[in-house]
DNA sequence: TGTTCATATGCACAGCTATACATATGAAAA
DNA sequence: TTTTCATATGTATAGCTGTGCATATGAACA
C-alpha cells in the first residue's frame, strides 16, 4: 500500500530522495547527537562552561561568577554531569567542578570561533 | 551597597572569582553562541542539514526524505535560514536549499565523531 | 484570467525547559 | 549530638519551542 497514492507530494524526485535517505545517519544517532548539542544552547551552562575553562570551581564561586542563583548552578551542572561534560571532586563540605576532557574545550573554542565571524 | 551583606554566600573564594570574571567572554557573545548551538540542538534540523550535507534539495524532496509534514520542514528551514546555516536558490515553483558553507560541515562531522564515543 | 502546485506563514496548542523557592542531605565544627 | 553551612533536589510555574492545520503567496501554464 503506497501511502503515497493518497496525498503525498508529486513533485519529489525520487532518486535524489532514495539517495540521501540510504546515506542518512541513524535516526538514533542523530537523536543523541541533538541532545548534546542542546546542551550548550543556553548560556546559562555556557557560562558554566566557559567559567570551568580556566579554573576549577566550586559551586559557590560558580554561583558568584555568574551572578546567578545557586539552585539553578546546582540544576545546570547536573544536567551537565549527566552528558559528561564536568567532573567533580569532593573536598568537605564543597564541590569542586571543572571540564571533563579537552573535547568540551574544544567544542567551545570552535563555537566561540564560528560566533565571532 | 554591598548585596553580599544581606543574603550571599560566604564560601567564595574572592581571588579566583575575580579572576574568573576578568576572563569570561562577553554576555552578548556568549547568548549569541548559545543560539547557535540551540539552533543544532533538534533532530529535525539536525536532519535537515544532514540530508543536505550529501546534496542539494528542495523542500518536497526534504520532506519525502525524513519523512515530515511540509510545513514542518518549511518552518525549520526558516530558522536555519536566519542563522545563515542554508542557502536556497529558487527554479521556478521549486526551491532548492542546500547547506551554507563548509563551517557547517564541519560541525555536524564534529557532532557525530563525539556522538559516535 | 483562472488553475495548479510548491513553498511559506499565521495561528493554536501540547510538551518541554529554565528558574527559584523550599527543603533535604551530608560533612565539619562546636 | 547539635548546629552550621555547601550542595543537591522536589516542586511549581512562566515562558519557550516544535508541530500541524489552514491558508496565503507566487510562479508556471492553460
Amino acid at each position: 500500500m503506497k501511502i503515497d497514492d493518497i496525498c503525498e507530494i508529486v513533485c519529489t524526485d525520487e532518486k535524489a530522495v532514495a539517495e540521501v535517505k540510504s546515506k542518512m545517519l541513524d535516526e538514533n544517532i542523530l537523536i543523541i547527537l541533538a541532545e548534546n548539542f542542546k546542551i550548550f544552547g543556553d548560556p546559562t551552562r555556557l557560562k558554566i562552561l566557559q567559567a570551568l575553562y580556566h579554573r576549577e570551581l566550586c559551586v559557590c564561586d560558580l554561583s558568584a561568577a555568574l551572578d546567578a542563583n545557586q539552585s539553578t548552578i546546582s540544576h545546570q551542572l547536573r544536567l551537565l554531569r549527566g552528558k559528561n561534560l564536568v567532573k567533580f571532586r569532593k573536598q568537605g563540605k564543597m564541590t569542586y567542578y571543572s571540564l571533563a576532557d579537552e573535547h568540551v574545550k574544544k567544542i567551545i573554542e570552535l563555537g566561540v570561533e564560528h560566533a565571532r565571524e
